[in-house]
RNA sequence: GCCGCCUUAGCUCAGUCGGUAGAGCGAUUCACUCGUAAUGAAUAGGUCGCCGGUUCGAUUCCGGCAGGCGGCUCCA
């Protein structure tokens, strides 16, 4: 996408001759939807005068796509209250790549109605509306609007605060309406309450728009409110535009994680186990491991030691972590065992609550512990990948990213006051150094914050701990975007937020500074000086959840790992039968290596096995006929179509194994 | 959890205006022995997601449930 290409443009001298001009005569530009006037964004058809400074906003600029897209979202109320007069409006703002807007309707919207309202639009687009806008008295916006429940009670919120959709209908100083009028006899087409500022014309969205799904929205985004039907559309300023957005998608589909794990036969979701509870395959289990392994090797290097602990425990023990206070709901419910009840039905023993793990701090918390501990062992660094089950609703359940059984790689470290933000230093070094050796180079931090309503501790704990956090965030050199509100309830948050091969940034890893739990659980350790002192506990996990990371590789790599990460590393494709055990002993010997190495024996012919194993990812296929036999070598295949005839065993050999020690990407032939 | 949509062979999908189903890929077998993305043929494989209702008859219509998808809410 273009930066921002607004032209500013003062009043010049030949135009001061009549005091006020509007946009229109100022900028010749049909580029320039809009302007900004003194700083605010104004319809072209503001009037403005010398004194004013006045910038155009071109239609490509990020304001210009905005404007663009909430008059897209207009067409669109538009073109549904032309089909169905009584459905009734919610709020229709621009979003990342589109817009949307939320519909009250008598009945759902089903997908042959989404052409029908497309078709309308595209009338309306074609009719080269205008936007023109008019201030209100509230009387007279209630007058109006009688028929709108929804933009009544807008009305009535005016001025309180929201960052939401909201504030694009009521979030000027004044109440203003857009009125969509017919150009050529200047009727008044349709209206709705609106900030604005809007495009001249309706023309200007018919170049690249469409509508793409409808769901169901809660009205102001509550719960507790009624639910809305909302109509999601994209809107760009060509066509080519928009071609490269769904190209984009499309992509982004290909690469489903969901779709490639079973296309790869790497993990499935048996319907027989639950929903959000995956199994994986042993293609998927291999990468699991190895990804793992390196984590576990990255641990050690850094002076981390391993603990386990088990996936159930008594209820008490989330009581005191306060985890069964602020999330029984995403809690699997209790089982209740050892009780014991006679023949009339009285509990003569009354039993106790067990409950699956969804967090491994209290355990680890238990280590600590367990034994008198000293300011010599701090930083005590404990890892575990812990097994947590989580009853997330159904709705929100998707592939491995979204599950209900989850593995963490979950680490708490313990340190004194002194030693923490170094101790978050390293391990932010620490989280860098790993995720690049994934494949994972792009990335910036976010900064989340205390939210009031949901946290304790003293406000100077939470206020030393995220400056702490934010310094560090700082002097990391990476990009830092705050995140208010978002932290945990006991504590402040700083994440990991990498980009991959097509630019999608997900959260991974997180380091959280908690004071409360070492209090809860009554931690401490004996300082130098002989007295006790409570450690800071940082919770820190790299990859988040296994399987969401193992999800988010998969994406990034669209299912084309790196060698070291390839469930399988190479195949041995004969030219012909005769060739099948001259190719068994080079696998045979790769295998001596720990390269996951394989012959295909099957009796398709050798292109349809090269066709075969290029669909599965393989990163090496070893081609062996008469030529390759007689002269001790292998011919290599990569990934990408490029080959190397006649390579000797023996490098051939080397060169595997190096690749995968290095972590190559291998997917093309190296360079001779 | 809420709203909408979907569920037919291992996978991707046709189909039946109510009379118990079909393709491609994959699998298996046979023939071919082949030099860089599909050799040919044959065979097997489905209580049409599950339970109930309507009907002479339900994969098809209706209801419930389960699972999935797209959103919303939530996400320690």
């Amino acid at each position: 996408m273009c930066a921002s290409s607004a032209r500013r443009t003062q009043l010049d001298a030949s135009r001061r001759s009549s005091s006020v001009a509007d946009g229109f005569s100022l900028f010749s530009d049909p580029a320039i939807v809009a302007m900004r006037v003194n700083g605010e964004l104004r319809d072209l058809a503001t009037e403005v005068t010398e004194t004013d400074t006045v910038e155009g906003v071109t239609i490509d600029s990020p304001d210009g796509l905005d404007i663009l897209r909430h008059s897209a979202a207009h067409v669109l109320a538009q073109a549904v209250q032309r089909i169905t007069p009584e459905t009734t409006l919610g709020i229709g703002p621009p979003v990342a790549d589109g817009f949307y807007y939320d519909f009250d309707p008598s009945e759902a919207f089903v997908p042959e109605d989404l052409k029908a309202i497309s078709k309308e639009m595209a009338r309306i687009i074609k009719q080269g509306q205008r936007f023109t806008r008019r201030v209100v008295t509230e009387d007279e916006a209630r007058a109006e609007l009688a028929g709108e429940p929804y933009k009544l009670e807008l009305i009535g919120l005016k001025g309180a605060s929201g960052d939401s959709g909201e504030d694009v209908e009521v979030g000027g100083s004044e109440l203003t309406i857009y009125d969509n009028v017919d150009p050529k006899t200047g009727e008044v087409q349709w209206k709705d309450l609106c900030r604005g500022p809007h495009l001249p014309s309706t023309k200007l969205i018919g170049n690249g728009w469409a509508l793409t799904r409808s769901a169901a929205a809660y009205w102001r985004g509550s719960e507790a409110n009624p639910m809305l039907q909302r109509i999601y559309g994209t809107a760009w300023p060509t066509k080519d535009e928009l071609r490269e957005y769904q190209t984009r998608l499309e992509e982004a589909a290909k690469r489903d994680h969901r779709k490639l794990g079973r296309e790869l036969d790497l993990f499935s979701f048996p319907d027989e186990i639950g929903s959000g509870l995956a199994v994986f395959h042993p293609r998927g289990g291999i990468i699991r491991h190895e990804i793992e392994s390196f984590m576990q090797a990255q641990l050690l290097k850094n002076g981390y030691e391993f603990v386990n602990s088990p996936h159930i425990t008594k209820g008490s023990l989330f009581e005191t972590s306060q985890h069964l206070n602020w999330y029984r709901d995403g809690m699997f419910p209790a089982m209740h065992l050892d009780e014991v009840v006679d023949a009339e039905g009285n509990v003569t023993k009354p039993g106790q609550d067990y409950y699956l793990k969804p967090m491994n701090c209290p355990f680890h918390n238990l280590i600590f512990r367990s034994r008198a501990r000293s300011y010599r062992e701090l930083p005590l660094r404990l890892s575990e990948f812990g097994t947590v089950y989580r009853y997330e609703k159904s709705g929100t359940l998707s592939g491995l990213t979204r599950v209900r059984g989850l593995t963490q790689d979950d680490a708490h470290t313990y340190v004194t006051e002194e030693q923490t933000k170094d101790e978050i230093k390293r391990q932010l070094e620490l989280v860098f150094e790993t995720l690049r050796g994934y494949g994972l180079d792009d990335f910036y931090l976010e900064l989340s914050t205390r939210d009031p309503e949901k946290s304790v501790g003293s406000d100077e704990q939470w206020e030393v701990a995220t400056e702490t956090l934010r310094q560090v965030g700082e002097e990391s050199g990476l990009e830092l975007v705050d995140d208010p509100g978002g932290a945990a309830f006991y504590g402040p948050k700083i994440s990991v937020q990498a980009r991959d091969a097509i630019g999608r940034t997900w959260q991974l890893s997180t380091v959280q500074l908690d004071f409360n739990q070492p209090a809860l659980f009554e931690l401490e350790y004996a300082a130098a000086d002989g007295s006790r002192k409570q450690p800071v506990m940082i919770h820190r996990a790299l990859l988040g959840s296994i399987e969401r990371f193992f999800a988010i590789l998969l994406e990034h790599y669209a299912g084309a790992f790196p060698a070291w990460l390839s469930p399988v590393q190479v195949v041995g494709i004969p030219v012909a039968d005769e060739y099948g055990p001259y190719l068994d002993e080079v696998i045979e010997r790769l295998r001596t290596w720990g390269v996951r190495a394989e012959v295909d024996h099957t009796d398709d012919r050798m292109p349809k096995k090269i066709r075969t194993h290029t669909k599965g990812k393989v990163p090496f296929q070893l081609i062996a006929g008469e030529d390759d036999r007689s002269a001790g070598a292998v011919s290599f295949r990569f990934r990408d179509g490029s080959q190397i005839n006649g390579v000797p065993v023996e490098e051939a050999i080397e060169r595997i194994v190096t690749a995968i020690e290095q972590k190559d990407p291998a997917t093309t032939a190296w360079q001779v």
